[in-house]
DNA sequence: AACCAGGTCTCGA
DNA sequence: TCGAGACCTGGT
């Protein structure tokens, strides 16, 4: 299919999502009950296991990236940032999926995040190809005969059996959770153990469509002392950035992490940085 | 071998 | 309301 601006490189590898991986040129990942594989070359966009309209909608095409650049072009450090990730893009994920997985991802880093996913999937989640895991829904993690702690998560692994609870039983709405705006939703999460402001804001970016979200990890937070001189409590910097940036901050945000990310690859990775040897 | 990680919870002032 | 510690585990 042909894609409007877009980089799947560096989209997929941009720490919103967990289920994908790289194997040669094509990525390969599953969403919700689908096993995907994409391939892409200049706008040219190869789609395994799944239809054009569902990898459209995923991959956020209908947002206007170039107006989005536009208005969240606030400074010349911004700028030359989404000037470097040029078709970087937000990713619409499955409500359920992404509170679990950000839930999961406290305190903790992309890679072993991943291994827990991978190891709760393949625990709990049905099979839908050979060797390959659907995520699984509360029920399947509320009900499997397996011991949860083969998944290695920690002490998140009661937040999570929790969550399934709420989920299961109605007590938490997800669809009631879907109508709500952006505060609303921020206030409806935090109820969740395990849900704070900072996970609570990557659901608001990643499957409710609240793209004025902006959540302040560690990289966001060292990003926005650096550049910007604001520091302290995450209510205030996460406000600083939502004013500064629009009502399209979360993708600042992004580029910021991303920005970050790299940033820190290549200074670990640089000959002569005594880090490097150690 | 230490330090750190897409933070949150609890507790005391 | 705010700061300080603790926290499972594994990556780097």
């Amino acid at each position: 299919m042909r894609t409007p601006l877009f980089n799947l490189d560096h989209t997929l590898d941009s720490g919103q999502v967990f289920r994908w991986r790289k194997e040669g040129e094509w990525w390969r990942g599953v969403v919700k009950d689908r096993y995907i594989q994409l391939r892409q070359d200049g706008d040219r966009l190869e789609v395994k296991g799944t239809s054009e309209d569902m990898i459209a909608h995923y991959f956020r095409f209908d947002d206007d990236l170039e107006e989005i650049y536009a208005e969240i072009s606030r400074d010349e450090c911004i700028a030359s940032i989404i000037d470097r990730f040029r078709g970087l893009r937000l990713i619409r994920q499955d409500i359920w999926e992404c509170s679990a997985s950000y839930l999961l991802a406290t305190y903790s880093n992309v890679p072993r995040i991943k291994k827990m996913i991978d190891s709760l999937c393949r625990t709990y989640g049905r099979e839908i190809e050979n060797g390959v895991f659907a995520f699984p829904t509360p029920q399947e993690i509320l009900e499997g005969e397996a011991d949860i702690a083969c998944c290695r998560l920690g002490y998140r692994a009661d937040w999570l059996r929790n969550y399934a609870g709420m989920v299961y039983s109605g007590e938490f709405d997800l669809y009631e959770l879907a109508t709500k705006d952006y505060q609303g939703a921020v206030e409806y999460l935090k109820r969740v153990k395990g849900i704070g402001s900072k996970v609570a804001d990557c659901i608001a970016l990643f499957s409710l469509d609240h793209l004025e979200a902006c959540p302040v990890d560690v990289r966001i937070a060292r990003a926005m002392r650096e550049i910007y001189g604001v520091t302290g409590q995450y209510d205030k910097v996460a406000g600083f950035a939502r004013r500064h940036f629009g009502r399209f901050a979360g993708y600042a945000q992004e580029y910021l992490y991303i920005a970050e990310d790299r940033t820190r690859k290549t200074i670990r990775s640089c000959p002569g940085n005594p880090d490097t040897h150690s």
